[in-house]
DNA sequence: TATGAATGAGGCTTCATTCAT
DNA sequence: AATGAATGAAGCCTCATTCAT
C-alpha cells in the first residue's frame, strides 16, 4: 500500500544537500520526451487514467514531477501524446510492404500476422491497445484520433488487400472486403488475453493466428493462384 | 476565536454534527441493493474504476452516500458486487438450448449470434465487458471469477459445439474446437466499436456476424448435414 | 481493522425474517438504563469520548443504536451519565465508616489503601479515572461535576483525617491538612500505571500503598497513641 | 446523450482539478518541521488523539493540510512525532546534574522538584503528559516508547538518588528504592489538576511538592548528614 | 531548463442521529 | 418502547498542479 514514493516521516533529513542528479548527460530534449512517454506508457498501462500518478510517471522517466509539465500540458496532453507517439510505425510499414509485396496473398497474411503476434503480445504498444478499450470512451477526441490514424488505415489496408485478392481471383467472396474488422478480431482477443486470463488458461497466439488465417482463406473461397 | 484557541470554556460540548433526514418510499432490501449494482453499472462503465464517484453512484440510485456502505463493504466490493450480478442469463440459456437443439449446428449458431449481437450493442452488460477489459488487469480477483464463470463456459461451450458438429460430419477441421476464442472474436470488436468509433464509421454489427458465421463454416469445411 | 459490526455486503439476506430479539425479559427501564452505561463505560475507556462508538455501546448493551437515544439525549448526556453514575458507592462509605471508626488514625487508613488499591486496579470504575484524566478538559462541566461529587468529598475526607489525627495527638505535622492530595497520589499512579506500563514493568500496587502509608505516617510524625 | 448517460461527447476531458497556490516565506524543513510539531502539541491536547482535526493542526502551523503529509506518514506519525520530540531535555539534564552534585541528597532534591514544579505547571510538555494520560493506552507502542524514554529513565534516576542516600545514610528506609513512583507521584497530581480543577480550587504547586519532599524524606528515616 | 515543496480541491469512508415501522 | 436502515456532515488522505529557487 505505502506509496514508496512519499516523504514517509523524514522530510528532516536535510534535504538542501540535494542536487547530485542521477541522469544528466546534456540530453536532447526531443529524447527527454520520448522517455517521458515511455514512462508515461507504462504507467498508464498498469493503473488506467485516472489511476495513474504523475509522481510515478516522473519517478519512472527519471525527471522530477514539475519537469512533466515543461512537457505536457498537463496529465491529458500526456495521455494524447503518449497515444499519438505510440501508433505509427506498425502499420506504415504493412502499408508500404503490402504496395511492394511480390508473393500471393496469402503469404502476405502470413508474415503480416506474424508480426502483429507480436505485437499484440510482446510489444509495448500492446498497451495502448488496452489503455484504448478502458480510455477510450471517456475521451473521444484521442478515440476519434486513433480511429483516423490506426482504425482507419488498418481496415483500409485490408480492404485493399481483399479486394486484390478478389482481383486475382485468390478468393471469391466480398465478406473480407466488407467486414475488415473480421480479419483482425482475434488480434484484439490476443491483446486482451495476454493480461486477464492468461494466467488462467494459456493462449497459443501463435497457433491461434495460424488457424485463424486458414479459416478465414478457405471460409473466403481461397483458391490457389 | 480569540488567540486562534478555539471554545475555551463551553464550547467543550457539541462534539461532532448532528444529521437530518428525509426517508423514501420503503422498499426490500433486495430492491435497493439492485438499484444500487444498477446505478454502479452506469457510472461505473462511464468513467472506470478509478474515475467513478460513489456519490454519483448514490444520487443516481436514489440514496444517499453512506447507504452504499450498508450494502457494500467498499467501492472494490462493488465494483466485484457489480460484475457478479450481471453475468448469469445469458450463458445459462445459451447451454439449456445447446442441450437440446433438434436442428443443424449453423441454424444453432444463426441463432445464439443473433442473441449476442443483441447483447453486444443494446444489453446494459456490454458494459461489463468493456469494464474487464479496461480494469481486469487490476483485479486479478475479478479477472478470475469473471473467467470462471463466463470465459471458461463460453469457451466450453463453443467447443462442444465444434465437438459435435465434427462428430456429425458438419464440419472437417478442428480448428474451431482447438481455438474457440475465434468465434467469439468477432463479438469483442462488436462491443467495443460502439463504444469508440461509432460515430465515425458505422459498424453494422448483424450483418458482420452474419457473415462471420458464413466464412467460419465454409472455413471449417461446412458440408450440408 | 474490519469493524465487525457494519453490513459486509450482505444486506441482501432478506432481514425480513428479523425479530427474535437475544434478550427480552420485560426489563424494567432502570436496568436498561443501567445496562447501557455499564457497555457505555467499557467502550468509552477503550476508545476515549470521540472514539467510542454508538454502535458499540449498543451492541456491547445489548440493545439496538435507537435505543440509546431513548435513554440519553446525545453522546454527550451519555458520557455525562457514565460519569455520574459511576462515583457514588465508594466514597460514600469511606466517609460513613471514617465517622464510626473506633481505632487508631493509621488503622483506618490502613483499611482505607486496602479498598482504594482494589478500586483502582480491579473495579471498572477505574476507568472513570482515567477518563477525566483524558478528556476532562474537554468537559468542564463533567469535570466540575467530578470535583464536587468525588474531588472534594474525598479530599474532604483526608483533611478531616488529618484533622482528627493532629487533634488526638496522633501526627505532628499539619502538611497533610494542607495537601490532602499528596495521600491519594499514588493512588493516581497505580490507577494510570496498570493501563500503560503493566506490560513494560509489573507495579505491586499493595506494597506500593503499604509503602506510601509507612512513609507518609512517619513523615508526618506519626506517634503511636 | 440518449438515455441519461451524461455527457458523451467532450466532457471526457477534465478529470479531476486543478489548484492555485499561495508561497510562503521560505524554510529550513527542520524549522517547518518542528512548527508543525508545536501546532500538533496544541492541538492533540486541546481535543485528543481522535479529536483533533488534521486541518487545525495545519491552518495553526501555517500550513496546508497537504503539508502534513509531506513531513509525516499520517495522524498517528504525527502524534507518535509529537511525543518523540518533547521528551529529551530535562530528564537528560537532571541526571547529569545528579552525577555531578556535590551536595545532600535533600538539597538536590529541593533544587530538582523545583524545576519539575515548573514543568509540570508552565511548560507545553505538560500537554504531553496528560496526552500519555487519556490515550496512552491506545497506542501501547507510543506508550512503549515513552517508558523506556521517560518512565524508565525517570525511575532509575530515583532509585539512584535513593540508593545513593541510604549508602550514605543520609536515610534508613528502602521504600523509596523500592517504589520510586511514589516520589513522583504528586507531580502526576499537579499536572492534571491543572487543567481539570484548577478553576474549582487553586493548587500551590509549589507549595505542595515541599511538603511532599518534607514528609516523603522525613518518613525515610532522614538524618542530617 | 529542472526541481520538488507546497497547495487545496475532492474522493472515500465513518458514524452520530433520525424516524418509519 | 424498540428497532435499524437511512442520512449526510465531516474527517483523513491523495495527488494534479504551481512556482520560487
Amino acid at each position: 500500500m505505502a506509496s514508496g514514493e512519499g516523504s514517509g516521516e523524514g522530510g528532516g533529513a536535510k534535504p538542501r544537500t540535494a542536487a547530485p542528479t542521477r541522469r544528466r548527460a546534456s540530453k536532447e530534449p526531443a529524447d527527454r520526451r520520448r522517455e517521458i512517454l515511455e514512462a508515461a506508457l507504462v504507467v498508464f498501462a498498469e493503473a488506467g487514467f485516472a489511476g495513474a500518478r504523475m509522481q510515478d510517471v516522473a519517478s519512472r522517466a527519471g525527471v522530477a514531477k514539475g519537469t512533466l509539465y515543461l512537457y505536457f500540458e498537463d496529465k491529458e496532453a500526456l495521455f494524447e501524446g503518449l497515444v499519438r507517439q505510440a501508433i505509427d510505425p506498425v502499420l506504415g510499414r504493412l502499408e508500404r510492404e503490402f504496395a511492394d509485396f511480390p508473393g500471393s496473398t496469402r503469404a502476405f497474411l502470413s508474415v503480416s500476422f506474424a508480426h502483429l503476434a507480436n505485437e499484440a503480445v510482446h510489444s509495448p504498444r500492446r498497451h495502448i491497445v488496452r489503455l484504448m478499450l478502458g480510455e477510450g470512451e471517456r475521451f473521444p477526441e484521442i478515440a476519434g484520433f486513433y480511429y483516423r490514424e490506426v482504425v482507419s488505415r488498418g481496415l483500409g489496408l485490408l480492404r485493399a488487400i481483399n479486394a486484390r485478392a478478389l482481383e486475382r481471383g485468390e478468393i471469391s467472396s466480398d465478406a473480407g472486403l466488407r467486414f475488415p474488422q473480421l480479419l483482425i478480431a482475434p488480434l484484439l482477443v490476443a491483446t486482451v488475453w495476454e493480461g486477464l486470463f492468461q494466467r488462467h488458461e494459456a493462449l497459443d497466439v501463435q497457433g491461434m493466428l495460424e488457424a485463424h488465417a486458414e479459416i478465414t482463406l478457405r471460409g473466403l473461397g481461397w483458391k490457389e493462384p
